[in-house]
RNA sequence: GCGCCCGUAGCUCAGCGGAUAGAGCAGGGGACUUCUAAUCCCAAGGCCGCAGGUUCGAAUCCUGCCGGGCGCACCA
């Protein structure tokens, strides 16, 4: 089904009878062909005879029949490749009769931990998590589609000092009001209240600290306000993923403190190991090649000095569990870039005490900043941290007046519906349609504006092919023959075909901005196609042929567009 | 000081060993008695940060600079 591959196969056992050796034929796209390989001007330096005689006795070896109508020998010894239309139009019935649109389910399902989103109780969710939930999401749905069995872990923040003055704030005779706020899901001001008290009252401050220490002790009754506060901060969180169309539930949560039993017994293994160091009062491992800024090697403090466990003793606990209990081959960290090396220290230290090692393997998905328009960390005005929330509902009233403005005839709630739709899935859009390593403006004309490779040219595309459907009354038959006489119809052929080869690439890189980049070249194909062939106004097998194609679009938009995690409106 | 990410059209970004470096936006010119113009077509726009090196071939790989961002011991 993945026309690149297939004529690799065709083209690599060409290359090793003339090379005497496996050769990767490097089968690309080729704007003077439908495709080129360029593997004979390599190989012809290795065999040490002229690159175009290396490539015409390639050719020579190559069966290509039945796939390619033209297979010329060009320039210095590329080999440009034309499909022959019966062959490519082949390809395109055996997608037209595939559930799953060509792409294989994994040959050798993994059990995959997406560690993502991660936010903390008791706080707002701000821009700052915008980022991990939303490519953690797609990791997800890439590779739950794809077969594996996931595992999503929202690592909550839901344990550390800080909670002695929430729960004190909680409870605090002259706050009748704190319990309000939390059940509202200000969790704004409730945190911002309780730290506010904390840096100006001794006495809180004190009673802050005593709360700490019964928490950690197991006091029954402040564990009870303790669970108070992480369920009420759950609830929020799940309304926040509700209305951004992120898959986690409350089966996802897998808060810090749900380690904290395995804590001791990380630390005592890694002991036993004989990998912890003492230093400055601290319980260390030393992983090697990791030096700070004197030059000295740098520590993954498993126990503080003060007796608690930091947070990479958490993240151990996590990896322990995650290969050892749960049998996970494959852990993914949606984390931002700047935790980098706290995870490249992690992942060394779970290597040596033996808990991370092949076939099991920890990938930090990083990414970088989300940046407002001066190029600077986005703010608010105020200088603090921007509330998801707030931004995600801009995202949708801007977008439902964009839909109310362009299409008067959708009824309040349908508008409302496409309105969330589309904001929606502008905000994941822009975010996963770049290079994620990169720091990205946000910019609201930009990510919703309905040209260019933004998500709501592509749901355009998608309820506009939904509307041929559904004015003519007609389904597209599968079966039907597939002609490709036009140059748009064969170029559309084309992009359907490369589903597969975007998807299989994706699942390993990680890299969603190739699969945002194919969809919008999909959906610019099919209309330029849509331009220049008519669908319905056409006759008989050419209608049945263009209104496959037309189908096969909406079909890959969509589910490439789930992968997303960006909905499609059946009308715009 | 060490390390990581990033410098490509005016702007936002693809491309990361192959032929003439691609899109979109903005700006210019065109196409609506519409299978949804939230669209399409045409033209214009580039010392790919700089300098070396490897290679038949470098935006792409290596080295060194310059510029921007971030990280480097008890907060996660």
């Amino acid at each position: 089904m993945d026309l690149e591959k297939l004529l690799t196969d065709r083209l690599a056992p060409a290359f090793a009878t003339v090379a005497g050796e496996p050769v990767d034929p490097v089968v690309r796209r080729s704007q003077r062909a439908d495709f080129q390989s360029d593997a004979a001007l390599a190989l012809a330096r290795q065999v040490g005879r002229p690159p175009r005689a290396v490539a015409t006795e390639v050719l020579r070896h190559a069966e290509l029949a039945d796939l390619c109508s033209v297979v010329e020998l060009s320039g210095p010894g590329f080999l440009n490749l034309t499909v022959a239309d019966d062959a490519l139009a082949g390809m395109v019935s055996a997608l037209a009769t595939s559930a799953r649109l060509g792409v294989p389910v994994a040959a050798a399902p993994e059990t995959v931990v997406v560690d993502y989103s991660a936010p903390n109780v008791a706080k707002e969710m701000h821009v700052g998590h915008l980022r991990s939930t939303v490519i953690g999401d797609a990791a997800a749905r890439l590779l739950e589609w794809l077969g594996h069995r996931v595992l999503r872990a929202n690592h909550l923040g839901d344990w550390g000092t800080p909670f002695g003055m929430l729960i004190e704030h909680l409870v605090d005779p002259g706050e009748p009001g704190a319990a309000q706020e939390l059940s509202m899901g200000d969790l704004d001001s409730f945190y911002k209240a309780a730290r506010a008290k904390f840096d100006v009252d001794e006495a809180f401050r004190e009673r802050s600290r005593r709360r700490v220490v019964a928490l950690q002790g197991g006091d029954e009754a402040t564990l009870r306000l303790w669970r108070l506060l992480v369920e009420q901060s759950e609830r929020y969180f799940l309304t926040v993923y509700d209305l951004l169309d992120v898959t986690l539930t409350e089966r996802d949560f897998h808060g810090e403190s749900s380690y904290n039993d395995l804590l001791g017994p990380v630390v005592e293994e890694l002991d036993r190991l004989g990998l912890l160091r003492e230093s400055a009062g601290a319980a260390c491992v030393f992983p090697p090649g990791f030096v700070g800024r004197d030059g000295a090697s740098l520590p993954l403090i498993v126990r503080k000095s003060d007796g608690g466990y930091g947070y990479p003793a958490t993240d151990l606990a996590a990896i322990r569990h995650r290969t050892g209990t749960l049998g996970a081959t494959r852990l993914l960290y949606v984390v931002g870039l700047p935790q980098r090396q706290h995870f490249e220290m992690v992942y060394a230290a779970a290597g040596q005490a033996g808990w991370l090692g092949p076939p099991a393997r920890a990938e930090h998905v990083g990414f970088g900043s989300i940046l407002g328009s001066d190029g600077r960390m986005l703010r608010s005005r105020a200088g603090g941290s921007v509330k998801l929330v707030g931004l995600l509902e801009e995202a949708i009233a801007r977008a439902t007046a964009l839909a109310r403005e362009r299409n008067p005839e959708l009824g309040e709630v349908e508008a409302a519906e496409v309105g969330r739709a589309v904001g929606i899935g502008a905000v994941k859009y822009a975010d996963l349609s770049s290079d994620r390593n990169r720091d990205y403006v946000l910019d609201w004309e930009r990510m919703l504006s309905l040209d260019g490779n933004t998500a709501p040219y592509l749901q355009y595309a998608y309820s506009r092919i939904r509307s041929i459907f559904r004015r003519a009354g007609v389904a597209a038959q599968p079966d039907a023959g597939i002609s490709l006489a036009e140059p748009a119809e064969r170029a559309l052929a084309f992009e359907l075909v490369g589903f597969a080869g975007v998807v299989g690439a994706v699942a390993v890189n990680l890299e969603f901005h190739h699969l945002a980049g194919y969809l919008y070249r999909l959906a610019a194909t099919f209309s330029t196609f849509y331009e220049r062939c008519p669908v319905l106004r056409a006759d008989g097998p050419v209608r049945e042929s263009r209104l496959v194609l037309c189908d096969l679009t909406a079909r890959v938009l969509q589910q490439g567009l789930y992968l997303l995690g960006i909905r499609t409106p059946e009308r715009m």
